[in-house]
DNA sequence: AGACAGGTAGACTGCCCAGTCTATTTTTGA
DNA sequence: TCAAAAATAGACTGGGCAGTCTACCTGTCT
């Protein structure tokens, strides 16, 4: 489900972008056969690579974490630094790629919950973390009002993205990616969480 | 004639709940025999009253649209009523039911784009433009900041439940509703809302 | 009693799928 | 060059499921 897979070379890297592709689009069930013909080659072979239908998903998601993992850097004033934040998190998990494993991962959770944890815990709460961390700086510095962080990143990021999410889930809209949206969010945002103002 | 009086001991309503629970529990994936089976009942008397498993599913669809529905009493003070809609949302969506639901919704949303419309817009969508109304007027009283109350109702809501939805949707664990929570949000939010402040 | 509506059990069709096995061909690397 | 490793096509097993059909049963209303 994460875009591309290096060069091609052998079965097994053809294999992995074929079931990235074909679980994104059809999700879980999706057949072996048509895995293995998108992938253009025979469906022993893909047994011979992966011993189950069960570990090539297995597979397949581990290599989808790294696509909904949002980096933030911290330069610049606080504002322009959660911007950015903002823009590549809604870039991320608005695109298809990240819809779809949203998708598939809450519909299989019960199926698979180790793996359901694995992926939200190393993908989207990752991100909150870094996030939450950012924001402890923030607030030690003075530049935000001293608050639980963990809590400030779960408003932020809710806010960022729950709504339009669910919007790209039922619609397959793609116009989700309204750039004023962002400022909109992070300024609501830093109002809430602004230094405390002396108001005599 | 035998005029149906919906009691629950006609075979129809008897595989309306079975269908409930079934889909609830093991998603569309549920089998007609399953369902029979729950509501003890024949195969053939499903199809009797349900001319297909996808008819089947979209009764039961639109019978679970009131689960997810949310009112607001718009009596009290700002801050009473948003903690009240605050926890009727939380205990609404988090249920069991309710998390179910979106779950299975979002999976199956490909598979029936109309009706998981028709879901999200006679749920959650309503629920929301509904506290958009509220937040109109206690803007327009000057109870909170003017601003667009779509867009607030967004953040509310989004910053109600985003991540303890998700937390429910992979856990399966049942103590998100910490009464503190709504609390907590409701409280940030009015921050973000407040009416502006003369500070000359 | 008798007719009728509706419930029941279960066989049956037709389809799809995961995974195995085999015999054959291609690729490879020493 | 040639043998080992890998890939291939396709048959095959065993299973599940949606939906239909048939023959039978049961309660109710007249």
């Amino acid at each position: 489900m994460s875009p591309e897979l290096d060069p091609p070379h052998g079965p097994r890297e053809r294999l992995l972008a074929a079931a990235c592709e074909a679980f994104r689009e059809e999700g879980y069930q999706v057949s072996i056969d048509r895995i293995a013909a998108r992938a253009q080659v025979a469906r022993q072979t893909l047994y011979n690579h992966f011993h189950s239908k069960d570990a090539l998903f297995g597979e397949v998601v581990r290599h989808s974490i790294q696509s909904v993992l949002v980096t933030l850097d911290g330069d610049g004033d606080v504002r322009a630094t959660l911007l950015a934040f903002g823009d590549a998190y809604r870039t991320r998990l608005l695109s298809p790629e990240g819809l779809a494993i949203f998708r598939t991962m809450v519909a299989e959770a019960p199926r698979f919950p180790e793996l359901a944890k694995q992926f939200f815990r190393q993908g989207p709460y990752t991100t909150r973390k870094r996030l939450a961390k950012y924001l402890a700086q923030a607030m030690e510095a003075g530049e935000l009002r001293k608050d639980d962080p963990d809590f400030a990143a779960e408003m932020l990021t809710a806010a960022l993205i729950d709504l339009d999410r669910l919007r790209g889930l039922i619609n397959l809209q793609t116009d989700l990616l309204k750039p004023t949206k962002t400022a909109q969010v992070v300024d609501c945002f830093l109002r809430a969480f602004a230094p405390e103002k002396d108001t005599p």
